[in-house]
DNA sequence: CCGAACTATATTGTCATGCAAGGTAGCTGT
DNA sequence: ACAGCTACCTTGCATGACAATATAGTTCGG
């Protein structure tokens, strides 16, 4: 089906975006990641699971781009926030431009006129 | 090292997205597979290896998207043109419409002012 | 006429990742 | 007690990019 089709692409077109979302979403605020779900699954074309999140955040952590912060919470089990770390903010930087080349790249491609 | 998350970051972002500029390629001509490689590969961040473009298009050509023609050339092997097919006009159609609602979920974030 | 260089198609194997499914645990209201 | 929400985390599968590799035809210099 086409249907099949076009939510396979989608799941491979996501990938590695998901995580300049998550890093970019991080830039302004340390943020859970119950939370960054929520935030982001508020934008369409971005939404995603918890079983998503939770790897994204541990590599984010193993490679020492984000640090984690425990608090409480009056709602449920304890929070346990994420913040960039200077690396983090420096490689978020070095995505952001790849990012835009790609897209540039897309939109050139998309647009092209007809020969 | 911070190249290699990065360069391995950056293929998984090409994932999907360079199905999309294949059949966009595609839109406006037919092309032969090593064509498709020396045109995308003139755009910065599209660079692609003929390893890449193979599988793709046999993907395509399973399900459907293109038909091939075949072309004698005075410049080696003949070549294979790959054509849209009514179905794969459709469905660039609506990966375009699932790529216009990711890249404005992106832009959003990474534009999002402190709160 | 031999080999280097280029055009062109195709396959195999590795690796990282998205996501569904499942599991644990705390807090709130009935 | 129990349902329902918040919040965290793990396992297992399917997918696709890319390097490496193989094959074969053409062209051109020595």
């Amino acid at each position: 089906m086409d249907a099949d089709f076009l939510a396979n692409w989608t799941t491979q077109m996501r990938k590695g975006l998901l995580e300049l979302c998550v890093l970019a979403a991080l830039k302004a605020r340390r943020m859970y990641g119950y939370d960054i779900v929520k935030h982001l699954s508020a934008i369409d074309g971005l939404v995603m699971g918890e079983g998503t999140i939770y790897p994204i955040l541990s590599r984010f952590k193993k490679d020492g781009l984000v640090e984690t912060t425990l608090a409480e919470s009056s709602e449920g089990p304890a929070r346990k926030y994420y913040q960039l770390t200077p690396r983090g903010r420096q490689l978020l930087g070095k995505m952001l431009a790849a990012w835009a080349e790609v897209r540039d790249g897309i939109e050139a491609v998309t647009t092209e006129p007809l020969l």
